[in-house]
DNA sequence: GCGACAG
DNA sequence: ATCTTGTCGC
């Protein structure tokens, strides 16, 4: 008799996802080459949606939600959520293969499609150049932008702690990404191009929709309103 | 072999 | 990310 299998920590069945961790990789990899660097029109962006998971240590259940909000008001009109189960474990670099199949069906329900959605993760600040942002962003052809609060890889020299400074993020001679500050007095975060946006258009709008906090508010509400789901509460506004 | 390591 | 209590500061 054996007890539990430890092999690698992977799960089982995954449709369309992977099983494993080579798997995964190759995923990326034949997928990296679709992302596209480009300016993104700002002024056409009426529709931003903002995505997230939180998840509790215990149980394997996820709790995924997108916040579509209406642009420049930046009202939040429209929430699609849903509770489903972990079929993928956290490692380092295949964070989509946790938590987009969570967050994909959600959009298929928006009423609106998204102009742009801000993704809580690395873009192509990624070892592959293919996190969660650009999967996302490439499988919905939709443009994604990684706002992530810490680093996956890159180096990068100190930002100042003034509201838009930010420094190159790099890796392997390549400009992955951006750290930016957000607002005066707050750890800087990390910045990268998901898929059909460039650095410059990102930095734009996340400073456009970032208010009184150091994370975009979308990013921030998506966050509260999974964590309120997990937590069981009512205070959803 | 030893660290690093989004969420 | 989550698990946790108090605590320092505007």
């Amino acid at each position: 008799m054996q007890g539990p299998e430890k092999t690698g920590g992977m799960n089982r069945q995954f449709p369309a996802w992977a099983d494993n961790y080579a798997e995964a990789v190759a995923i990326q990899n034949s997928l990296r080459n679709r992302v596209m660097v480009q300016p993104l029109d700002l002024d056409s962006v009426r529709w931003l949606a903002a995505a997230d998971v939180s998840f509790s240590k215990k149980d394997p259940r996820l709790y995924a939600a997108v916040l579509l909000f209406s642009l420049p008001d930046l009202q939040l009109v429209e929430v699609c959520d849903q509770i489903a189960e972990a079929t993928f474990p956290y490692i380092p670099g295949l964070l989509s293969f946790r938590e987009a199949p969570a967050l994909l069906p959600l959009f298929d329900r928006l009423s609106q499609k998204p102009d742009v959605i801000l993704v809580d993760g690395q873009g192509m600040a990624h070892p592959r150049r293919f996190g969660i942002a650009s999967h996302i962003g490439v499988l919905l052809d939709i443009p994604t932008i990684g706002c992530a609060k810490s680093r996956l890889v890159g180096t990068f020299n100190a930002v100042p702690a003034v509201r838009g400074q930010w420094t190159e993020l790099v890796e392997d001679g390549e400009v992955v990404g951006r750290v930016l500050c957000t607002r005066d007095g707050v750890k800087p975060i990390f910045l990268s191009v998901g898929h059909r946006v460039d650095l410059e258009s990102a930095t734009e709008l996340v400073l456009k929709v970032t208010q009184k906090y150091r994370l975009p508010e979308p990013i921030r509400r998506a966050h509260s309103w999974v964590n309120a789901m997990r937590k069981g509460e009512q205070k959803c506004r």
